[in-house]
RNA sequence: CGCGGGAUAGAGCAGUCCGGUAGCUCGUCAGGCUCAUAACCUGAAGGUCGUAGGUUCAAAUCCUACUCCCGCAACCA
């Protein structure tokens, strides 16, 4: 019996490459997807792109094409991004697929019968480059280039006055309840701060939503008023169910809906935990369990931006530090859910320190004297207290300490009381010192020898999430199967017996992460 | 009163919700080891936890005021 979990990233809008934020919050569903699969849940893992909306109009007019070729190359390379990262996802759900749009339109259905959508007339300023309408007092007064008074939106882009018929969302009617939810299940807005975000943003009052536009046709039609598209955020936020089969009671619905967890970036919040909820409230649809907001990835402190010239591509840095280098990286030195900063250094400094020098080496000098001292050979032999004493700290720092901070989204914390199990190792090796039993008692030797190399399996099965491929480097050479690679198998010996059985030997071993340098114009 | 984030050793951070000897990584210095990817291990130096008040037997942690820094057109996690 294996509990499902469902997670999903935000759908990207592929109006751009993608960029570090994408690879960052891809990467960190994928550590905890993969997390959970070891931890023997049936996991579900969903991510894609959100291809409507007036702005890929307008870009793919600007390129002289069509939104639809335009979405096709894009969202392209977010799928390659994703391979490229050795992103674990189930399922890249991309909005324009026709599936999408019966979801998007079952769902919409739903909440009209509900009584929640009226059509009415909205007219206000709106800025057409904000895609948003604003209040009279919202307004910022300025004077344009050739000093005439104008309008514009707090943002400071130019606004005028429209009118426009729209369907409206009876959003106001889910405020208490909303704030009830929030109230109740304290964790569904995580982490912390951003629930009081968006409870105080709540508690202010809600007004019913516009969902639905008529002045692009780029978008899911409404049914019966085919002159009108769905507010973006409206298709958007429905793919979380398109993916699963919506609106059919498939196999996957039952499974796995409601979702565990929609991992967001935190400018997105406002959309999962008020407008989402209220949504699917009203079309009597179970809630997600959880919304998580993570921080941004600063460039050396810096927020990306195009204007400022400092956008960098990720996959070029997984090209020139590795995937599982960036991987790690980008979960142990950001603390999970606040804003974080890389740097070429810090990323080679964080990879040296940790992969290559305190576990990498370890691996290494272990099979290395397994290998050259013991034929490389799997024994059964005596362990001792010291023995015994290792194997339970590292045992607790990956199956208790870890897990537990894992399965809490307390990622770079779990990798703490990871890295901790690993220095333990190190310092065991020096105070047993193998080199020197080889001739004083070499079958203390062996036993030292044997306790590290079941250490080092319960390190390696403990970190997979983060660097996947290292790992099932590692694991190959160890000679574990696929159920020996999970953490329910860590409290057995199933496999060391098999091995010792088995006659396994172990091959020479090969360095597993190499020691990275700094480009040289990083280093000046 | 626009919104939000932050201020803890040379650097980067955790700890702050649930007050009780200030912790981690990197860096520096000294020593040890030589199995290993010039990697590993030990020890040391280094902080009045932004400022000023308050509550308390006790405050980085709670309360009040203040200072400074960062982000907030578009792209955008």
């Amino acid at each position: 019996m294996s509990t499902p979990f469902y997670i999903t990233t935000a759908i990207s809008y592929p109006n751009g490459k993608p960029h570090i934020g994408h690879a960052y919050e891809a990467i960190a569903a994928d550590v905890i997807a993969r997390f959970q699969r070891q931890m023997g849940r049936k996991v579900r893992f969903q991510t894609g792109t959100d291809e409507h909306g007036l702005k890929m109009a307008q870009k793919a007019r600007e390129l002289d094409t069509t939104p639809r070729a335009l979405a096709d190359e894009m969202s392209g390379h977010f799928i390659a991004m994703c391979d490229a990262l050795n992103v674990s996802y189930d399922r890249f759900q991309r909005t324009t697929e026709d599936a999408h749009h019966r979801a998007s339109q079952a769902l919409w259905a739903a909440m009209e019968a509900k009584g929640d959508l009226y059509l009415d007339r909205y007219e206000g300023w709106y800025s057409v480059r904000d895609e948003a309408y604003y209040a009279e007092d919202e307004l910022v007064a300025a004077t344009d280039a050739n000093g005439a008074a104008v309008k514009l939106s707090p943002q400071g882009t130019p606004v005028e006055w429209t009118v426009e018929e729209s369907w409206f969302f009876r959003l106001s009617k889910y405020a208490e309840p909303l704030l009830a939810l929030y109230n109740d299940h304290p964790e569904f807005i995580q982490p912390d701060g951003r629930r009081n975000e968006v409870a105080r943003f709540v508690e202010g009052g809600l007004r019913d939503l516009s969902v639905s536009r008529t002045s692009f046709d780029w978008g899911v039609k409404v049914p019966g008023s085919d002159n009108h598209v769905m507010y973006v955020w409206v298709d958007a936020l429905t793919n979380y169910l398109t993916g699963l089969g919506y609106p059919d009671a498939t196999p996957e619905m039952a499974d796995f809906w409601p979702a565990d967890l929609h991992l967001i970036g935190k400018d997105i919040v406002r959309f999962h935990a008020v407008y989402w909820p209220a949504f699917l409230m009203s079309a009597d649809l179970p809630l997600p369990k959880q919304v998580f907001g993570h921080g941004f990835v600063l460039n050396r402190g810096q927020k990306e931006s195009k204007s400022v010239g400092n956008v960098t591509d990720p996959l070029a840095l997984a090209q020139r530090f590795g995937v599982d280098q960036l991987r790690y990286f980008l979960i142990r030195d950001i603390s999970f859910g606040q804003d974080g900063s890389y740097s070429e250094e810090a990323i080679v400094r964080t990879a040296n320190a940790d992969l290559a020098n305190s576990f990498g080496n370890l691996a290494q000098r272990t099979l290395s004297m397994i290998f050259k001292n013991m034929g490389g050979e799997v024994k059964a032999v005596s362990y001792g207290p010291a023995d015994e004493a290792l194997l339970g700290l590292v045992q607790n720092a990956v199956c208790n300490d870890m897990a537990r901070d894992f399965g809490s989204l307390k990622l770079s914390q779990g990798l703490e009381a990871w890295l901790q199990a690993v220095f333990a190792c190190n310092q065991y090796v020096d105070e047993q010192a193998p080199w020197a039993l080889r001739k004083s008692d070499p079958e203390r030797m062996e036993a030292v020898l044997m306790t590290l190399l079941r250490a080092i399996r319960i390190l390696t099965v403990g970190i997979a999430p983060v660097v996947p491929a290292a790992a099932a480097s590692l694991l190959d050479q160890l000679g574990t199967t696929a159920k020996e690679r999970d953490f329910l198998s860590l409290g057995n010996e199933d496999w060391l017996n098999r091995l010792i059985s088995d006659g396994f030997k172990l091959a020479a071993p090969t360095p597993l992460f190499p020691r990275l340098e700094l480009p040289e114009e990083a280093a000046s």
